[in-house]
DNA sequence: TTGTATGCGTTATCAG
DNA sequence: CTGATAACGCATACAA
């Protein structure tokens, strides 16, 4: 490997020199600059962030932990935070958290191991006590999707609302005629999930329903066999929903995957409407009636209030929810006024 | 921060012991590892990665680089590789190179800079000198996706066959009775695009078609606005083509925008046939005739490559070829036989 | 079974 | 304007 000390020999002079020219840290004589520079380019020479890193103490990267199987927007938000992040001048370190605690903690010790200057967080349900570490080693974060009821020093959150945009789902379908309104929902510990399930019950309230737990399906993880159960089930009720609002893409998929097993056809045989919506939504058959996240302003927001905190530790923390936008399109099952792009 | 040293002085020990207590790498007394052990926790000490780094030479890190616009598998790739890696006790270290040859050597010098022990890299079409500095530098890659025809010391290549499966997409337009078969790519410098190009003239022949240069649109960098364009000109045809063999995702998403500008439905207006499949292929209509890759085969495939090479430097260059599966679905326009996943 | 000393590549401090 | 030196946190060769 090619050091610095390599590059201050061939260019006769300091290795101090050499540091200061490629940082712009202090004057240097025009002439001795080019002949480091030369140097550089004659010898190949790449700085060495680890020992940069060692000796500054920052790394330039920012963690990323998150569960790639979860997200179906994955990587638009890897993307997103990529870019940011990078025009910031800092890498990004990748960690799947399964969207599993025991996982969860474990990304996060590696990613504290290689040292981050600080994280993006998809917390799972159960991220209290790695959060609590990293307060304590006060390491900037800030959270992603899902926010936490409880604020805490030094950690921040981004995310969308949540509750109001899933009991407007139900409004709709109220409005459109239906009283039996089902819905669909994965991992009960996900603040998420809390939050949509919480905003379908006040749909269903304001609306002037019956409340029906039965027509509640709260899915264990999402995976699909239980998505696939959850609707064996509600079409197994005496008095079946005509309608299913699908807690987010996950749901979805499963419930589309499982209607289609019973042969049943959206909306000519149940109404769906969703939470989260799907990039390519417009071009696929049922053009889906959902709540789309603003998936790159998430990212870059997050990357933003990491950029501050960078700039400014002690910073108060900040809770930003987005607002979603709610895609009408034809699954719902209403066509006249469709406004969806 | 706590460091080693604090830990050997609440243990009382030397830093020594302590090292040699975490890394299992000589026999200590049970009765002093118990003091480091405890000594571990009481000080909540996490091993430091850049000073580890800097005396191993070894980050425990490997880069990956490639295009997230234009991988639409995207996420499932780097899922599959961040699975693997970690398996074996790496992080994974991000880079965006926008299938752009100058931000693709800035991702790879980031990369590089970061002393990732290894990389994998979707390359641009030209990605040559990169390719070179990597190889002079002895550092292990796994290419993804695109395979050079070149074949590099050092540098191993995984990916699926291109040409055959093309043609047989177009052995099977040929066959339900379409002698107008376009087709739409993207980036020409792409060795897949060289590749199923070359497929898509080889089932033109073998079908006795006439070979017909209008019929073929490549696109730039495959855009939307592009793809828009590429459609709009075929349909302006004389004779326009009745059938489209849409050369990657990012083609099939635009294509298929284009035509719904027009009008026009799959498989009633325009016969539609895809190079790459869709995670929800079978949930949506119209359900795609695609050529599906194998995208977690190739992510493991690609680690490990790249583990063995890490192992053994001086293997001789691989490169492997995976079969993709031709998902026969309804878009192609010909009912009878659906046999598609 | 344990400890001391050294150096990995860099930058900050201080001296010139 | 430039250079010598020490230190960041760790693992290892060597010594005890």
């Amino acid at each position: 490997m090619v050091t610095m000390r390599d590059v201050a020999r061939v260019a006769q002079v300091s290795a101090t020199t050499v540091s200061h020219v490629i940082n712009k840290t202090r004057k240097v004589d025009p002439e001795t600059e080019r002949a480091v520079l030369e140097a550089i380019e004659a010898t190949g020479y790449l700085s060495d962030g680890i020992g940069r890193s060692l000796r500054t103490g920052t790394t330039q990267t920012i963690g990323l932990a998150m569960s790639a199987i979860s997200n179906p927007y994955f990587g638009t938000v890897v993307h997103a935070i990529e870019r940011s992040i990078s025009r910031a001048g800092y890498s990004l370190l990748l960690a799947d958290t399964h969207d599993d605690p025991v996982r969860e903690r474990r990304a996060v010790r590696d990613l504290l191991s290689h040292r981050v200057d600080a994280m993006v967080i998809a917390p799972s349900g159960e991220a209290d006590s790695v959060l609590d570490a990293l307060v304590q080693r006060r390491i900037p974060v800030v959270l992603i999707d899902r926010i936490p009821t409880r604020e805490r020093p030094g950690v921040d959150a981004i995310g969308v609302v949540n509750e109001e945009p899933t009991a407007r789902l139900v409004d709709h379908l109220a409005q459109i005629g239906h009283s039996r309104i089902a819905t669909i929902t994965s991992d009960p510990m996900l603040e998420t999930t809390i939050e949509r399930l919480s905003g379908y019950w006040n749909g269903i309230e304001r609306n002037g329903l019956t409340r029906d737990e039965d027509l509640v399906q709260v899915g264990v993880r999402g995976s699909e066999e239980t998505t696939d159960d959850a609707v064996a089930t509600l079409l197994g009720l005496p008095e079946p929903p005509t309608a299913i609002v699908m807690g987010n893409n996950q749901v979805t998929i499963g419930t589309m995957a499982a209607l289609q097993h019973h042969h049943m056809e959206a909306p000519r045989d149940m109404a769906l409407v969703a939470f989260d919506d799907f990039p390519w939504a417009n071009i696929f058959r049922p053009r889906l009636t959902a709540v789309s996240q603003p998936v790159d302003e998430l990212g870059a927001g997050a990357v933003s209030m990491l950029l501050d905190r960078l700039a400014d530790r002690d910073l108060p923390p900040r809770h930003r929810r987005l607002e979603p936008t709610l895609k009408h399109r034809e699954s719902c099952g209403c066509t006249g006024l469709s406004t969806g792009t």
